[in-house]
DNA sequence: CTGAAAGCGCTAACAT
DNA sequence: ATGTTAGCGCTTTCAG
C-alpha cells in the first residue's frame, strides 16, 4: 500500500535529523526521563519544527490503548433519545469536556443489538464506557469479558457491584413532596416513566410519599407514562380528568414540560389552578411560562463526576464509588398554595 | 508489551485454524473475491465461531482510513454551545444515525486552537469533518495540507469552494415577513445574532426586508444579540422600550424563546400584544407557550444531507454540491393580527 | 486461488 | 543515556 509521499513525519524521521534513534523520540513523547535533557530539548524542537504529530492508530495498536471512550444512549422506541430529552445534550457536554482534559475522545453511540454493541466495543478498542439506561446482562457479559471499566448512570441494580453516577432520586422526590406539603397541598399525583423500567422514578415517588407519610397524606396518585415531551402532555389529559389533585410532581422536567403545555391549552392556569414541580434542573425550565419549579440534579456536575470515575477506573483506581450527587429544590414560578 | 494472554482472536489465529494464511482471511473480510467460495465459508464459520472482530487500529495504521468523522463545534464565548442550542444536539442525532449505516464512527470535538485543532485531526487521522459555525483561514489551510474531505454548515463564503450544507435562508425570513404582512403587521423589528459574524442571521434579515420592500413597508429594526436564551431574554427589553413594532422575526427560535419568555414577564401577551416568529423549529418550539410559529429548517434532514455529502466526498466522489434546504412556515400561535 | 513477507508508526524489553 | 529489535493486527504487492 503506498500512501502520498511526503505526509506527516514519523518518529523515525524525526530521530533521523536529530541524529539519534526512533526510541529516543518515543520515549521523550512519554515523558520517560531515560533521555538527556540535551537531546531531549533538540528532539523537542525539531518535533515542533518539522510538525509532528503522533499517530494515535499506532499508539493503540503497541499499547492495546486507545484513548477512547465510548458513550452508549439508549435508542428507546426507535427515536432519538437525543433529541428527545435534553438531558442528554447536557449531561454530554460536560462529560466531553471533562473527559478530554484526561486526553480522552469521546465516541458515541447508540444501543443496537448486542453483537453490534461487541464490535463497536472491541473494533474500536474502546477504554471505557459510560452507560445511559437499562441493558441486558447480556451486554454487561461482554464488557467485563473485555474488562473494560465503565461507569453506569442512574442505575439502581445492586447485584452489580458497578461505579454509578446518581443523585439521591428518593431524596429529590421527598424535597418536592414536602415543599408541596408546605404550600398546603394534601392531594399530590406523580407522573413518571413506567415504574418497572425506570428505577430512578421508582425512587423518586418514594421520596415523595415518605413525605406525604409524614404529613399524614394519602399516597400520590400514579399516572406512568414516557419520559418525553409527548408523554407529559398525555399525561395532562389523564391527570385533569378528575380534579381532586391540585398539585403534581413530575420525574422529569421534560414530562413536566409537557404536561403543562397540554394544562394550559386545557385552560388550567398554573400554578393557580395546579402546581407542578419537576426534576432535572434542565435549561428549558426557564424557558416556559410560568418558569418550572423543580428538583436540581446538577447535570454539569453530574457529567463532571461521570468523568472522573471514569477516569480513575481507567487508570485501575477500583473502587472510588462517589457518593450520589445531592438535589435542591429550585423554587420558579410553577408551584403556588392552593386556591381554596 | 505483554497483553494479557488469550484476548482477542486476530485473522491469524483464525487462519491457523482454518489451515490457510492470513491474507486469505483478509481477503474475505475486504470482499476481494480471491478466496474460493469453500475456504470463504469455512473462514467466515471460524470467524463466528472464535468470535472474531476486526482491530480498526491496525486498518488504520495499514489503510490509512480510521472510519471515524469528526463533528467540530464552535466554542462560542467559553459556554457549551452545546447545551446552549438545542439546534446542535438535534443535528448530531440526525446526522450521526446516518454516517453510521457508512460505517463511520462520529468523534466529537470543539474548536480549540489551530493547534490541538491540527493535533486532533491527525492524530486520530479523521477520514472527515463537520464544521459548525466560522473558523478561520488557518484551520481550512490545515484541513486541505491533509486533504481531509469536509463539510460546512450554514456557511456561505463563496470564495471557498466547498460542500456546505444550508437551508434557503433568505427565502425564510422572507417567508416569515409574508407571514406577518399578511397579518396585517406593519412595523416589525429583527432580533439574531451579530450579523457582522453570522451570515445566516443576515441572509435571514435579508429576506424579512425584501418582503417589507415588496409590500412598500419600511425595513426592520434591528437588534443584534447573542444567539441563545438569554441573548433573547435581553433583547426584549430594547425591543420593548419602544412599542413601535407589532411583530419580530428572530433568527433562531432559541432567541425567540428567550424574547418571549422575558415579553411575557414584563406583560406583554403573545401574540395579542406582540407577535413572534423563530427559525429553525425545534423540538422546544412546542414546550413553549403559546407555541412558536418559526421557520422550519427542517433538521432532520439537514443531519442526514450532511452526513450524505460527506460520505460521498469521502468516497472521492467531487463536486455533489446539494441544493439548499426549503424552509417552510410553520404555524402555531405566536402570531395575530395586531390588536388596533 | 493461495501464501510469504514487508510495512504502517509506535512501544518496550533488552542490550550496550 | 541511548540504540536494537521484536512485535501490535492488518493490508497488499509479489510469487507461486
Amino acid at each position: 500500500m503506498k500512501k502520498a509521499k511526503r505526509n506527516k513525519p514519523s518518529i523515525y524521521d524525526i530521530a533521523q535529523t536529530v541524529g539519534v534513534s526512533a526510541a529516543a523520540v518515543s520515549y521523550v513523547i512519554n515523558g520517560k526521563d531515560k533521555v538527556s535533557e540535551k537531546t531531549k530539548k533538540k528532539i523537542l524542537e525539531t518535533m515542533a519544527a518539522m510538525g509532528y504529530v503522533i499517530d494515535q492508530s499506532a499508539v493503540s495498536l503497541s499499547k492495546g490503548k486507545s484513548s477512547l471512550v465510548g458513550i452508549c444512549f439508549p435508542l428507546e422506541s426507535s427515536s432519538l433519545v437525543f433529541s428527545d430529552n435534553p438531558f442528554y445534550s447536557e449531561f454530554l457536554a460536560n462529560f466531553e469536556r471533562e473527559i478530554s482534559k484526561g486526553g480522552y475522545d469521546t465516541i458515541i453511540g447508540y444501543l443496537k443489538s448486542p453483537s453490534d454493541f461487541e464490535r463497536w466495543l472491541i473494533s474500536r478498542g474502546l477504554d471505557g464506557l459510560v452507560l445511559f439506561g437499562l441493558y441486558s446482562p447480556e451486554i454487561f457479559k461482554i464488557i467485563h469479558a473485555h474488562k473494560t471499566p465503565y461507569v453506569l448512570t442512574d442505575f439502581y441494580d445492586p447485584a452489580l457491584n458497578a461505579l454509578s453516577i446518581r443523585v439521591d432520586d428518593a431524596l429529590g422526590g421527598y424535597l418536592a413532596g414536602k415543599h408541596l406539603i408546605e404550600l398546603g397541598h394534601k392531594r399530590i399525583a406523580f407522573v413518571g416513566g413506567e415504574l418497572a423500567t425506570s428505577k430512578v422514578d421508582s425512587k423518586r415517588l418514594e421520596g415523595l410519599n415518605a413525605a406525604l407519610a409524614e404529613a399524614m397524606l394519602p399516597a400520590a396518585r400514579l399516572i406512568e407514562t414516557s419520559t418525553n415531551f409527548e408523554g407529559g402532555y398525555l399525561a395532562a389529559e389523564e391527570l385533569l380528568a378528575s380534579r381532586d389533585e391540585t398539585a403534581v410532581f413530575c420525574g422529569s422536567d421534560i414530562v413536566a414540560i409537557g404536561l403543562m403545555r397540554r394544562a394550559q391549552e386545557l385552560g388550567v392556569s398554573i400554578p393557580e389552578d395546579l402546581s407542578v414541580v419537576g426534576f432535572d434542573d434542565l435549561k428549558a425550565c426557564t424557558y416556559v411560562y410560568p418558569a418550572l419549579t423543580t428538583i436540581a440534579q446538577n447535570i454539569p456536575l453530574k457529567g463532571q463526576v461521570a468523568a472522573t470515575a471514569l477516569l480513575e477506573a481507567m487508570n485501575g483506581g477500583e473502587g472510588m464509588n462517589f457518593p450520589p450527587i445531592e438535589p435542591r429544590l429550585i423554587l420558579r414560578n410553577s408551584t403556588a398554595s392552593p386556591k381554596k
